[in-house]
DNA sequence: TATTGTTATACTCTATAACTATA
DNA sequence: TATAGTTATAGAGTATAACAATA
């Protein structure tokens, strides 16, 4: 049973992480089979949008350590979804690139990030949603949420 | 700028795991200094609505596997916030309990919390606020999500 | 001397399964 | 033989720091 009046708990904040926590496990779950993570789709998605940039940019961008990054972009790489080109200003840097491939998994993805989206608010109408996302975008903005940048990517590691 | 009309993306639901990522991160960075964790939290808040259960009781309603609890339970004991008693019924078993101070640690953590709450959401009115439960709980009820479990004790892990 | 990307190392946390003591 | 809790082990993933190539 729920107090209606009195001293208010946390209970918000409560939902909001148990919320979040599903819509985030049940993305992973969804995309999977494709085997991406989500920190692979977060690193497709920051490419496509910065084309060229060098891995440097992709982590300050994700807030990743760069030795980080070697492992995801190796694999992304390997399967032709990515490309690291020589940088034609420094030799040292790699810059950035999608292959054709790797735009077609973006399209894909999109498809399933709609999917998931609807199982996960199955309960709520179009104007509900609506609504939860203005919400939702007053806390995002309020808190310094990058827009597409997933705060996960920092440090890992949630309930512990 | 956000597309008015036209197919949808999935953007709410990435809100809902930023958010929710944050609402974690946030929550678990104010109960540091206590030297606790969020399942150390969901652990006393648990057991201090079922006092007495038993260890196995407790994996099963956290979706905990019993050995991860061990490691939890030890240092919870240890440091005197909670207790394992003799089973009257069953020698194997161990009854739960917290100790006076587990349950004043708990208070303590009612306060964090509802000073974490009015960070997060300091964007929104009493009354945004109450909306914004209602929209979430009615996604959690739909999700199946038990009041005060984090699904995150199942398997962790996020971003990835 | 500083910077880009890579590799090496140590650490944390987990699931699985073996183990003990009771039942 | 089965069950409650514990311990052991191996694996996944991370941050930190050392490293090679280039600037």
């Amino acid at each position: 049973m729920a107090r209606s009046t009195g001293k208010p708990g946390a209970e918000l904040a409560f939902l909001l992480s148990q919320v979040g926590y599903q819509s985030a496990a049940l993305f992973a779950e969804r995309i999977a089979p494709l085997e991406l993570t989500p920190p692979d789709v977060g690193i497709l998605k920051v490419v496509s949008e910065a084309e060229g940039l060098s891995q440097q940019d992709l982590g300050v961008k994700l807030s990743m350590f760069p030795s980080r990054l070697v492992a995801f972009l190796d694999q992304l790489e390997q399967r032709g979804l990515l490309q690291r080109r020589p940088s034609p200003a420094d030799r040292r840097s790699h810059a950035l690139y999608l292959s054709p491939a790797g735009r077609e998994a973006l399209k894909t993805i999109g498809r399933i990030s709609r999917e998931h989206q609807n199982q996960l608010c199955a309960a709520l109408n179009e104007a509900e949603r609506g609504q939860l996302t203005k919400l939702l975008q007053r806390i995002a903005d309020d808190q310094k949420l990058a827009p597409g940048i997933h705060p996960g990517f920092r440090k890992l590691q949630m309930p512990r």
